[in-house]
DNA sequence: GTCATTAAGTTACTTTATGTAACTAATTTT
DNA sequence: AAAATTAGTTACATAAAGTAACTTAATGAC
Protein backbone atom coordinates (compact mmCIF):
# COMPACT_ATOMS: atom_id res chain seq x y z
CA UNK A 1 0.00 0.00 0.00
CA UNK A 2 1.13 3.19 -0.91
CA UNK A 3 -0.36 5.51 1.52
CA UNK A 4 1.88 8.70 0.97
CA UNK A 5 1.42 11.54 3.58
CA UNK A 6 3.87 13.33 1.61
CA UNK A 7 2.86 16.81 -0.11
CA UNK A 8 3.04 16.17 -3.58
CA UNK A 9 4.66 19.82 -4.15
CA UNK A 10 7.45 18.49 -1.89
CA UNK A 11 8.01 15.37 -3.69
CA UNK A 12 7.95 17.48 -7.34
CA UNK A 13 10.62 19.34 -6.41
CA UNK A 14 12.42 16.31 -4.49
CA UNK A 15 11.92 14.48 -8.13
CA UNK A 16 13.63 17.04 -9.50
CA UNK A 17 16.63 17.91 -7.66
CA UNK A 18 16.96 13.78 -6.71
CA UNK A 19 17.91 13.38 -10.63
CA UNK A 20 21.04 12.65 -11.60
CA UNK A 21 23.12 15.90 -12.72
CA UNK A 22 20.37 18.20 -12.49
CA UNK A 23 21.62 19.63 -9.48
CA UNK A 24 25.47 20.29 -10.84
CA UNK A 25 23.59 21.52 -13.93
CA UNK A 26 21.55 24.15 -12.14
CA UNK A 27 24.95 25.02 -9.39
CA UNK A 28 26.79 25.18 -12.68
CA UNK A 29 24.39 28.04 -14.23
CA UNK A 30 24.79 30.21 -11.30
CA UNK A 31 27.50 31.43 -12.39
CA UNK A 32 26.10 32.90 -15.61
CA UNK A 33 24.85 31.59 -18.96
CA UNK A 34 27.12 29.35 -20.21
CA UNK A 35 27.18 27.50 -23.72
CA UNK A 36 26.32 24.10 -24.10
CA UNK A 37 30.42 22.58 -24.37
CA UNK A 38 31.06 24.68 -20.75
CA UNK A 39 28.66 22.80 -19.08
CA UNK A 40 29.86 19.80 -20.37
CA UNK A 41 33.69 20.05 -19.59
CA UNK A 42 32.49 21.70 -16.27
CA UNK A 43 30.61 19.04 -14.46
CA UNK A 44 31.53 15.70 -16.51
CA UNK A 45 28.11 14.70 -17.79
CA UNK A 46 28.27 13.16 -21.31
CA UNK A 47 26.56 15.43 -24.27
CA UNK A 48 23.53 12.91 -24.67
CA UNK A 49 22.69 13.42 -21.11
CA UNK A 50 23.12 16.91 -21.33
CA UNK A 51 20.68 17.55 -23.36
CA UNK A 52 18.23 15.66 -22.60
CA UNK A 53 18.92 17.01 -19.18
CA UNK A 54 18.58 20.72 -20.51
CA UNK A 55 15.51 19.96 -22.18
CA UNK A 56 13.94 19.05 -19.07
CA UNK A 57 14.49 21.69 -17.23
CA UNK A 58 13.62 24.20 -20.05
CA UNK A 59 10.04 22.14 -19.65
CA UNK A 60 10.09 22.86 -15.69
CA UNK A 61 10.80 26.36 -16.21
CA UNK A 62 14.36 26.56 -14.55
CA UNK A 63 16.42 27.03 -17.72
CA UNK A 64 15.92 29.28 -21.24
CA UNK A 65 17.71 28.22 -24.37
CA UNK A 66 19.06 31.28 -26.01
CA UNK A 67 19.64 31.19 -29.82
CA UNK A 68 21.83 33.89 -30.99
CA UNK A 69 22.24 34.06 -34.91
CA UNK A 70 25.83 35.63 -35.03
CA UNK A 71 28.22 33.76 -37.08
CA UNK A 72 28.36 30.92 -36.27
CA UNK A 73 25.70 31.06 -34.40
CA UNK A 74 25.96 30.97 -30.51
CA UNK A 75 23.50 28.75 -28.09
CA UNK A 76 23.20 29.80 -24.57
CA UNK A 77 21.35 28.18 -21.61
CA UNK A 78 20.78 30.75 -18.74
CA UNK A 79 18.56 30.18 -15.31
CA UNK A 80 14.87 31.43 -15.44
CA UNK A 81 13.70 33.47 -12.35
CA UNK A 82 12.20 30.19 -10.78
CA UNK A 83 16.60 28.59 -11.71
CA UNK A 84 17.95 31.02 -9.66
CA UNK A 85 15.63 31.12 -6.96
CA UNK A 86 16.79 27.79 -6.51
CA UNK A 87 20.66 29.80 -5.47
CA UNK A 88 20.28 29.81 -1.65
CA UNK A 89 19.34 25.62 -1.45
CA UNK A 90 22.41 25.11 -3.71
CA UNK A 91 24.49 26.99 -1.35
CA UNK A 92 23.08 26.14 1.55
CA UNK A 93 24.24 21.99 -0.03
CA UNK A 94 27.76 23.61 -0.16
CA UNK A 95 27.48 24.87 3.41
CA UNK A 96 26.62 21.53 4.25
CA UNK A 97 29.29 19.63 2.42
CA UNK A 98 32.14 21.75 4.23
CA UNK A 99 31.09 20.91 7.32
CA UNK A 100 29.81 17.56 6.98
CA UNK A 101 31.82 15.54 4.08
CA UNK A 102 35.12 14.60 4.95
CA UNK A 103 38.04 15.96 2.47
CA UNK A 104 38.80 12.77 -0.08
CA UNK B 1 37.90 16.36 -20.95
CA UNK B 2 36.54 16.63 -17.65
CA UNK B 3 38.37 19.74 -16.34
CA UNK B 4 36.13 19.94 -13.52
CA UNK B 5 36.23 22.95 -11.27
CA UNK B 6 33.16 21.86 -8.64
CA UNK B 7 34.40 21.47 -5.45
CA UNK B 8 34.78 17.36 -4.54
CA UNK B 9 32.67 17.50 -1.22
CA UNK B 10 29.84 19.55 -3.02
CA UNK B 11 30.11 17.12 -5.73
CA UNK B 12 29.62 14.22 -3.16
CA UNK B 13 26.90 15.78 -1.17
CA UNK B 14 25.11 16.30 -4.35
CA UNK B 15 25.75 12.51 -5.26
CA UNK B 16 24.05 11.78 -2.03
CA UNK B 17 21.07 13.93 -1.97
CA UNK B 18 20.52 13.00 -5.85
CA UNK B 19 20.47 9.27 -5.27
CA UNK B 20 16.58 8.78 -5.97
CA UNK B 21 14.73 8.24 -2.63
CA UNK B 22 17.48 9.17 0.19
CA UNK B 23 15.97 12.87 0.04
CA UNK B 24 12.23 11.44 0.75
CA UNK B 25 13.80 8.74 3.21
CA UNK B 26 15.93 11.12 5.15
CA UNK B 27 12.42 14.15 5.06
CA UNK B 28 10.86 10.95 6.29
CA UNK B 29 12.85 10.25 9.31
CA UNK B 30 12.94 14.03 10.42
CA UNK B 31 9.78 13.26 12.30
CA UNK B 32 11.36 10.77 14.50
CA UNK B 33 12.66 7.00 14.33
CA UNK B 34 10.66 4.57 12.20
CA UNK B 35 10.74 0.98 10.95
CA UNK B 36 11.20 0.01 7.70
CA UNK B 37 7.99 -0.68 6.87
CA UNK B 38 6.70 2.95 8.20
CA UNK B 39 8.85 4.26 5.59
CA UNK B 40 7.81 1.96 3.14
CA UNK B 41 3.97 3.02 3.16
CA UNK B 42 4.89 6.89 3.90
CA UNK B 43 6.99 7.30 0.74
CA UNK B 44 5.76 4.13 -1.79
CA UNK B 45 9.55 2.68 -2.35
CA UNK B 46 9.90 -1.06 -2.85
CA UNK B 47 11.29 -3.51 0.29
CA UNK B 48 14.47 -4.17 -1.75
CA UNK B 49 15.43 -0.68 -2.37
CA UNK B 50 14.86 0.73 1.31
CA UNK B 51 16.71 -1.74 2.52
CA UNK B 52 19.67 -0.64 -0.22
CA UNK B 53 19.14 2.75 0.72
CA UNK B 54 19.02 2.74 4.32
CA UNK B 55 22.19 0.40 4.15
CA UNK B 56 24.06 3.10 1.94
CA UNK B 57 22.65 5.85 4.52
CA UNK B 58 24.02 4.11 7.33
CA UNK B 59 27.45 4.16 5.91
CA UNK B 60 27.25 7.37 5.47
CA UNK B 61 26.59 8.16 9.07
CA UNK B 62 23.10 9.44 8.00
CA UNK B 63 21.10 6.97 9.47
CA UNK B 64 21.39 4.35 12.64
CA UNK B 65 19.59 1.14 12.86
CA UNK B 66 18.64 0.03 16.07
CA UNK B 67 17.64 -3.17 16.96
CA UNK B 68 15.57 -3.95 20.18
CA UNK B 69 15.51 -7.33 21.07
CA UNK B 70 11.89 -7.33 22.27
CA UNK B 71 9.23 -10.17 20.98
CA UNK B 72 8.81 -9.48 18.57
CA UNK B 73 12.05 -7.95 18.02
CA UNK B 74 11.58 -4.41 16.95
CA UNK B 75 14.11 -2.78 14.27
CA UNK B 76 14.12 1.06 13.72
CA UNK B 77 15.49 3.54 11.82
CA UNK B 78 16.78 7.59 12.63
CA UNK B 79 19.02 10.00 11.99
CA UNK B 80 22.17 10.90 13.35
CA UNK B 81 23.22 14.10 14.12
CA UNK B 82 24.77 14.08 10.30
CA UNK B 83 21.21 13.11 9.06
CA UNK B 84 19.05 15.61 11.53
CA UNK B 85 21.62 18.52 9.90
CA UNK B 86 19.56 18.26 6.64
CA UNK B 87 16.95 18.99 8.31
CA UNK B 88 17.11 23.07 7.07
CA UNK B 89 18.20 22.29 3.75
CA UNK B 90 15.00 19.50 3.65
CA UNK B 91 13.20 22.54 4.60
CA UNK B 92 14.02 24.56 2.11
CA UNK B 93 12.97 22.76 -0.30
CA UNK B 94 9.80 22.32 1.03
CA UNK B 95 9.46 26.08 0.95
CA UNK B 96 10.62 26.26 -2.70
CA UNK B 97 8.74 23.53 -3.68
CA UNK B 98 5.85 25.98 -1.89
CA UNK B 99 6.43 28.78 -3.50
CA UNK B 100 7.44 27.47 -7.34
CA UNK B 101 5.54 24.07 -7.91
CA UNK B 102 2.32 24.57 -9.19
CA UNK B 103 -0.71 22.42 -7.22
CA UNK B 104 -1.12 19.09 -9.31
C1' DG C 1 2.60 -28.71 18.58
C1' DT C 2 0.85 -27.07 13.70
C1' DC C 3 -0.58 -23.53 10.80
C1' DA C 4 -1.33 -18.85 9.19
C1' DT C 5 0.68 -14.10 9.88
C1' DT C 6 3.97 -10.32 10.04
C1' DA C 7 8.39 -7.79 9.49
C1' DA C 8 12.97 -7.48 7.61
C1' DG C 9 15.59 -8.67 4.16
C1' DT C 10 17.30 -11.31 -0.06
C1' DT C 11 17.16 -13.40 -4.67
C1' DA C 12 15.86 -13.65 -9.51
C1' DC C 13 14.19 -11.40 -13.25
C1' DT C 14 12.22 -7.35 -16.16
C1' DT C 15 12.26 -2.62 -17.31
C1' DT C 16 14.25 1.90 -17.37
C1' DA C 17 18.17 5.08 -16.99
C1' DT C 18 22.84 6.10 -17.84
C1' DG C 19 27.44 5.75 -20.24
C1' DT C 20 30.05 5.49 -24.54
C1' DA C 21 31.08 6.33 -29.03
C1' DA C 22 30.11 7.05 -33.67
C1' DC C 23 27.38 10.06 -36.64
C1' DT C 24 24.84 14.39 -38.74
C1' DA C 25 24.38 19.24 -39.86
C1' DA C 26 25.85 23.80 -39.98
C1' DT C 27 29.55 26.90 -40.27
C1' DT C 28 34.66 28.40 -39.86
C1' DT C 29 39.35 28.24 -40.51
C1' DT C 30 43.19 26.70 -43.26
C1' DA D 1 38.11 21.45 -50.87
C1' DA D 2 39.70 19.55 -46.32
C1' DA D 3 39.91 19.80 -41.31
C1' DA D 4 37.82 21.62 -37.17
C1' DT D 5 34.14 23.11 -33.98
C1' DT D 6 29.55 23.07 -31.83
C1' DA D 7 24.98 21.23 -30.89
C1' DG D 8 22.57 17.53 -31.12
C1' DT D 9 21.07 12.56 -32.35
C1' DT D 10 21.34 7.52 -32.95
C1' DA D 11 22.66 2.88 -31.64
C1' DC D 12 24.20 -0.08 -28.47
C1' DA D 13 26.36 -1.79 -23.76
C1' DT D 14 26.12 -1.47 -18.88
C1' DA D 15 24.15 -0.10 -14.46
C1' DA D 16 20.27 1.11 -11.57
C1' DA D 17 15.50 0.69 -10.36
C1' DG D 18 10.94 -1.86 -10.28
C1' DT D 19 8.37 -6.22 -9.32
C1' DA D 20 7.37 -10.28 -7.16
C1' DA D 21 8.40 -14.50 -5.08
C1' DC D 22 11.13 -16.38 -1.36
C1' DT D 23 13.76 -16.96 3.35
C1' DT D 24 14.13 -16.36 8.23
C1' DA D 25 12.49 -15.56 12.66
C1' DA D 26 9.18 -14.90 15.91
C1' DT D 27 3.72 -14.51 17.18
C1' DG D 28 -0.74 -15.73 17.87
C1' DA D 29 -4.86 -18.76 16.75
C1' DC D 30 -6.31 -23.25 17.04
Amino acid sequence: MNQSEICPRFEKAIGILSQRWTGLIIYQLLSGPQRNCTIKDAIGISGRLLSERLKDLEQEGIVTRTVYPETPVRIEYSLTEKGYSLEPLMKNIEKWSQEWIEKE
